[in-house]
DNA sequence: TCAGAAAATAAACAATGTTCAGCAAAGGAA
DNA sequence: TTCCTTTGCTGAACATTGTTTATTTTCTGA
């Protein structure tokens, strides 16, 4: 009898839609201004409910950061069969930034919203973000080896290169761009990326 | 008889105590953790009383703002008399990296937090940040005479620029750099500052 | 001194996250 | 089927938020 399997799957069925109506509600506003009502609204349940299913409204924080982090870094894998160096790591970048395009409310959640509490840092949730780190500078000790980056030490290559893609980034996503006009928005990101590549 | 210019005095005495209170709040926290209670507290009156210096707490969110903006034009300044339009421009980026540093809580305000309203884009909150933008293309500009930037596009070199030293700081601010021993970012940001100079 | 104005307060309101006593449906045992 | 237990869910309640308002206190000017 598959009762004990269908409750299972009913279970995971209801964490599925909370998350994703949470989702959803955080693509619109920011953490503060989505409701735990708005959220038992959407999914049509009552809000003691999602508590069955998550001990707080910062659970639901947590599991979508984390599933921010594993589409990240997929989406950072998904470059790594390019063969030039150089032209592996521009496409590592421009990766990044486009993530933060395609996905601003993870973005968000991910390296840009304050953590609702301390827990995070140092926690689990912060290796799959090393993993990427791990990643560009093996791309970077890559293009060193290929020639690039001479005289450059590699934590300040990668932090500088990180730092970049994150300004961008963080700037579109927040919406710091007003002296910009909107259709200018786009040639201005791939220009930006493009200049770094002097730095090389 | 001076009684007017007394009230006039003891208004915007108030209006300082409240603001320093809750800029001092804001360090600590973030802005929603702030409580309007908690401020009260900090200057020893009541709730209401707040509420007759300032329309809501936004207003007071603003008013940081403001000024945030300008402390950060006055350092943005102070490294126009150097000569050199190269050392100029990086030092332009180091004071910009400085305050961040320096004033966490102002940075976050000014170009992190996500504005409480809509607002605050497009209203005159924003000229003093064109100011300064508008003063790195002119530096930018100036080293583009000297020779530097061959064959970049001025509002992407800005932007490039911008973003560059925008995630640098963003990153200090928000604490997102765990994977760095606490000891080593200084070293790191300076260096960062440093792997720019090859993109001139 | 005293009436009116100004400033400050405390209580109240609606909306938030969270908890919990109770209810209803489902499941299993007789 | 019938009864009891377990499970899932609800909706009211609580503390805490920003904000408003009626009331009280303090000050001002004659």
């Amino acid at each position: 009898m598959g009762a004990k399997e269908r409750k299972e799957r009913q279970k995971t069925e209801m964490r599925e839609a909370i998350l994703s109506a949470a989702l959803k509600l955080f693509s619109d506003d920011g953490y503060d201004t989505v409701t735990m009502r708005k959220i038992a609204e959407e999914i049509e349940y009552s809000v003691g409910t999602i508590y069955l299913y998550f001990k707080d409204k910062s659970e639901i924080f947590f599991e979508l950061h984390n599933r921010g982090f594993a589409e990240f870094f997929q989406k950072q894998l998904s470059v790594q069969h390019i063969k030039d160096p150089l032209e592996r790591l521009i496409a590592h970048g421009t990766a990044y930034v486009q993530f933060a395009i395609d996905r601003p409310e993870y973005y968000d959640v991910m390296f840009i919203s304050r953590t609702p509490s301390k827990e995070i840092n140092k926690s689990k949730h912060w290796t799959e973000g090393e993993r990427t780190y791990d990643l560009l500078k093996l791309n970077i000790k890559q293009a060193m080896e290929a020639g690039y980056f001479k005289d450059v030490d590699i934590e300040v290559a990668a932090f500088s290169l990180w730092s970049f893609v994150h300004g961008i980034s963080s700037l579109f996503v927040r919406d710091r761009m007003m002296m910009v006009p909107a259709e200018a928005i786009k040639p201005l990101v791939t220009g930006a990326l493009k200049f770094l590549e002097r730095a090389y």
